[in-house]
DNA sequence: GAGGAGATCGTCT
DNA sequence: GACGATCTCCTCT
């Protein structure tokens, strides 16, 4: 099941979104669409899988062992953007999402594209008249290092950037579409806390990262 | 199709 | 100096 590409009016998803438990802000993050813009273009993907992290009691979030100059992000206000370097090869893109003080995060780990989606595949290294299966077009937003470098997004770029600002190039918005429904389950690629179910997705959309399970 | 290992570098101890 | 919220390529079946 594949969500519609055509994009309705949307609104910019205000900072009070993110000001809450990063479960909650997980969940309602899927189907809302991630925006960059570059110059007068616009590069367009609906969130389909991202996984909430905490502070207190998940040793597996980077805010749990406190805070440090590269995780900053996530102990300030809500709504900013939080840009990682791991593996000496990917980015990773989080929206920092505090309630009453408490360090959290989302982290987006795959989109399904909607728009710019030729621009998208370009900044992947594929071309998209290459692409002709569904199977080879997760290949350019499944998993959070491909969906980062389809968007251009660097720490260097968007780290601490304003992701509610209708002058940001990267934001999110909500077009009225809603997710039939939610799947949870642990999250990836950790070693600590595997078994909580923090990890969100569409069910049966065929972007979302890892095993195919349609 | 599944599984394993290398790439590669910022961050923290 | 070790490790990591990953991806890709290669080998084996």
């Amino acid at each position: 099941m594949q969500t519609s590409a055509k994009l309705r009016e949307s609104a910019i998803l205000p900072r009070e979104f993110y000001g809450r438990d990063p479960v909650p802000v997980a969940r309602d993050l899927l189907g809302k669409l991630l925006i960059r813009r570059i110059g007068r273009k616009r590069l367009v993907g609906r969130i389909v899988e991202c996984e909430a992290y905490l502070a207190a009691d998940d040793p597996a979030a980077h805010a749990f062992s406190g805070r440090t100059p590269r995780n900053a992000v996530l102990f300030g206000p809500p709504g900013y953007a939080y840009v990682y370097f791991i593996y000496g090869n990917h980015y990773c893109l989080n929206v920092s999402c505090t309630k009453d003080g408490e360090a959290g995060g989302v982290l987006f780990r795959a989109m399904e594209p909607a728009l710019g989606i030729e621009d998208m595949a370009k900044a992947r290294g594929l071309e998209l008249s290459e692409l002709n299966s569904p199977s080879q077009l997760r290949l350019i937003s499944s998993g959070p290092g491909r969906m980062s470098e389809a968007l251009g997004i660097t720490r260097e770029r968007d780290n601490a950037k304003d992701l509610t600002s209708s002058r940001s190039d990267l934001y999110f918005s909500d077009d009225g579409y809603r997710p039939e429904r939610i799947v949870a389950t642990p999250r990836i690629g950790i070693t600590k806390a595997v078994d909580k179910p923090l990890r969100f997705t569409i069910a049966g959309n065929p972007y979302v990262s890892g095993k195919r399970t349609t």
